[in-house]
DNA sequence: GTCTATACCTTGATAGAC
DNA sequence: GTCTATCAAGGTATAGAC
């Protein structure tokens, strides 16, 4: 069955992309319909708005991350299998065609984008930040990570050059991803 | 003496500022120009192109990093100085407006720039990433720093982290860079 | 060195036919 | 749900007068 909703998913995985491949300001209605097949005013039926598509993208992925790190299969994770699950999401962006982190690319346009979808960006990187505190204190509770400072602090650090690291690797070095993944790692053992 | 340079100047002061407030793509000739009370084709008198301008202000930003670094006065610098110096640029842009680095502004747009301008971003970069490993090279054997892993790692993890922050740090929490400042040091001393 | 004027393009968005 | 047609806005860039 092909429902009315398949073209609407495929358009949020369309502007996903570019969103993560170009930033807010410089995606088009243009890339998302021509890939697609239709005319751009076919996207503007589904969102009607730049704005409300980008939240949508914002919306699903957060709905998504919470999905993940709520579920039955991420309580038998680990510390540090929860970490190499958030690196692996970043690994796939940068390696899938050099994509930035989702947060990153609309933080880059921030301020180019409207108040309401400010929001929806503020809420998605305090929800990852926020998990990523639970899991450097739970580590550390454990003993598995041993690190000084924060766990708030070091969920920041380690989340910042994350996403800058997905937005220079194209720019960096070689391998920037790789180098800075080992580093975190080095910076959590002792 | 009012030089014709000197138009030419306050052009590369501008462009910086509006580049790394809002990415090279969103940045435009008519901000510059009006806030310069004058018209958009007086700037392309001086800067043919879009790309000639940035191209501009990133080597003149790569000059002024090769003159501080290789000068007399950095010379008399710890490795923690030496640090310092650098977080101060990045903190100068963010409470200075808001400002991402000059780096990760150019590299959010990378898919968007021409060939010319990558080489030149790909030279700063690699000048400072260079900078930052021997510093970190020289805090080891000294002994101010205590860190595990690879200098040239840790100099991309901070580095990273450093562009991420000022990326992100609109979107992240209230005090975000001052977080990840304090973590970075947390994470050189044992 | 700066201006006016203009050419040309791409966007985001809307109206209305099918 | 998708189309054609169209619009206004804003961008880069150039030509030529002053």
């Amino acid at each position: 069955m092909k429902t009315s909703s398949d073209t609407k998913e495929k358009i949020l995985d369309l502007a996903k992309y570019h969103l993560q491949a170009r930033g807010y300001y410089a995606f088009s209605y243009h890339q998302v319909s021509s890939e697609l097949g239709i005319k751009n005013a076919a996207v503007h039926y589904h969102y009607p708005t730049k704005s409300h598509l980008a939240n949508d993208v914002l919306i699903r992925f957060m709905d998504w991350f919470k999905e993940c790190t709520l579920g039955p299969e991420h309580a038998g994770f680990d510390p540090w299998k929860k970490l190499d699950w958030l690196i692996a999401i970043y690994r796939d962006n940068v390696s899938g065609g050099n994509q930035m982190c989702l947060i990153g690319a609309l933080s880059s346009d921030y301020l180019m984008i409207p108040d309401s979808l400010k929001v929806a960006l503020n809420d998605t990187a305090a929800t990852v930040r926020k998990w990523l505190t639970s899991v450097l204190e739970e580590g550390l509770k454990t003993g598995v990570f041993d690190f000084k400072g924060k766990p708030s602090d070091k969920a920041s650090l380690i989340l910042t050059s994350l996403i800058g690291v997905s937005q220079v690797n194209r720019t960096l070095t070689e391998n920037a991803f790789e180098q800075v993944i080992e580093q975190i790692k080095q910076d959590l053992i002792r």
